[in-house]
DNA sequence: TGATAATTTGACCGGTTGGTAAACATTACA
DNA sequence: TGTAATGTTTACCAACCGGTCAAATTATCA
C-alpha cells in the first residue's frame, strides 16, 4: 500500500512519528525565516536531512505541512494568555504575563516569526484561527480587565489596545530581532536585552495601569 | 543607445520619471504585501500597467527595483523620529511622537510592511542601514531622552527599549492589522480603532514616564 | 525465512520565475 | 522633416518550483 500519513486511519509508527517530528522542525526553521511563499520544499527537504519526494510522503503538500505546523504551535503560543487569572492579583497577572510572552519571544523567536510573517502578509491560511479561537480568547480575558477596571483594581483602560499593546512590545524583540541587535550595537545586544526589556516593560505596564489618576478638573 | 535609467548620466526625461514613479508605486502595493521573495515582477508589472520587460528596462533586476524603493521610503519613514525634539517639553515631544508614528500606520501601512516583511525575514538588504544611519539616529534621540531623565523631567528609563516600545506598540495596527480587525470583530474595528489606540498608547505612555514614583523603601 | 507492507529515492513533468534579444514604435531635436 | 535616441513589445530561455511515478530499499511479522 501507498497510504503515507494523511489517511493513518489509527496508529502511527515509531518511524512515522519520528519523522513526521523532522519535518515539522525543520518547516518550522524555514517557514518561519522565509514565509509560506519564500519557504521551498527542497529547502526544508535540506534541514530535515532527507529527500524532497520523502517530505512529500508524510506531508502531501507544502500546504500540508504548514498547516500541520501551525496546528502544532498555535496551541502551546495562546498559553500564556490562557493562563491569565481573573482570581489573581490584577497587577501580578499582568505583569507574569508579560513576563512569560518575554520569555516565549527569547526562547522561541522561530514560531512569533511563523506567524508574524503569516499575518503580515494578510494571513491567507490562518484567518479562520484568528477570528474564531484567537477572537474568542481575547474576548475572555479583555472581559476579566474590564471587570478589574470597573471595580477599581486597575486604570479604566481600553482591554483590548492593552492586550495589543502587550503582544507588540514583548514579541517586538523576536519579530525584529535584528533590528534590536543593529540599533543596540554590539556591546549592548548581548543577552543582557532580554532582561532590560523585563524591567521596562514592567514598569511602563505597571505604571501606566496603577490606580493613581484623579479625574483631570 | 540602450542605456536604460542605471545609467542615466544627468537629467531624467519626463517619462522616466513618470514611469518609474510608477513602477515604485506597484513595487511598494506588491512588495509590502509579500515580502521581496513572495513578489513577482510580473505582478508588480501588473499593477503598474505595463510589460514586464519594459518594467525590467528602468530597474535592470527585482532587486534594484527593492532597493530603489527601499532607498525612496526610509528616509520619510524615519522623519517622526528626527523632529523629536530636544529642546521642546519632554512629555509633549514623546506624546507628539506617538501620534505621528499611529498616523503613519494608519496612512501609510504599506511602507510599515514593507520594512518589516524585511525585517523578519533578517533584513538581508537593509542590513547596512539599520546598523548605519538608523543606529545613529536613534543613539542621537536616546541620549536626548537620557538627558531629560538626568534632569528629572521624565522618570527614569531605558530609552532604547522606550523607542522600541513606542516602534512596536504604534507599528502593530499596521502590520498586523489583519489580526486587530479580526479580534476587534466587525463592530470596533471601523476606524475608530486608530483614535482608541491613540487614547490607549498616549496614557500608557505618559503616565509611566511622568515623574511621580518614590524609590520604594 | 519469506512475503507483504512501509519507506526511500532518482528521474522526470508542467508551470512559474527572473531576465534577455531583437524587432518595432515613439519621441526629441537639429 | 529626418534621424538618432529613447521607449515598448513579442518571443523566448534557463533555472527553479511543487509535485508525481515507478522502481528500489528497508522494516514487519506470520
Amino acid at each position: 500500500m501507498v497510504l503515507p500519513r494523511a489517511a493513518r486511519t489509527q496508529r502511527r509508527t515509531r518511524i512515522q512519528e519520528e519523522k513526521e517530528e523532522r519535518i515539522l522542525e525543520a518547516a518550522l526553521e524555514v517557514f518561519s525565516a522565509n514565509g509560506f511563499r519564500g519557504a521551498t520544499v527542497d529547502q526544508i527537504a535540506e534541514v530535515a536531512g532527507m529527500s524532497k519526494p520523502n517530505l512529500l510522503y508524510y506531508f502531501r503538500t507544502k500546504e500540508a505541512m504548514h498547516r500541520a505546523l501551525i496546528d502544532r504551535v498555535l496551541d502551546t503560543w495562546l498559553d500564556p494568555l490562557r493562563e491569565f487569572n481573573a482570581e489573581g492579583n490584577p497587577v501580578a497577572e499582568i505583569r507574569s504575563y508579560i513576563r512569560r510572552k518575554l520569555e516565549m519571544a527569547r526562547d522561541y523567536p522561530r514560531e512569533s516569526r511563523l506567524f508574524a510573517n503569516e499575518v503580515l502578509q494578510g494571513a491567507p491560511h490562518i484567518e479562520d484561527e484568528l477570528k474564531g479561537p484567537l477572537k474568542a480568547l481575547v474576548d475572555e480575558k479583555a472581559e476579566v480587565i474590564r471587570a478589574w477596571a470597573k471595580a477599581g483594581k486597575i486604570a479604566k483602560c481600553d482591554p483590548y489596545h492593552l492586550i495589543f499593546a502587550i503582544w507588540s512590545t514583548t514579541q517586538h524583540y523576536a519579530d525584529f530581532d535584528v533590528q534590536v541587535r543593529a540599533v543596540l550595537g554590539q556591546g549592548n545586544a548581548g543577552e543582557g536585552r532580554f532582561e532590560d526589556a523585563a524591567r521596562f516593560l514592567e514598569r511602563l505596564f505597571v505604571d501606566g495601569l496603577q490606580v493613581s489618576e484623579q479625574p483631570a478638573a
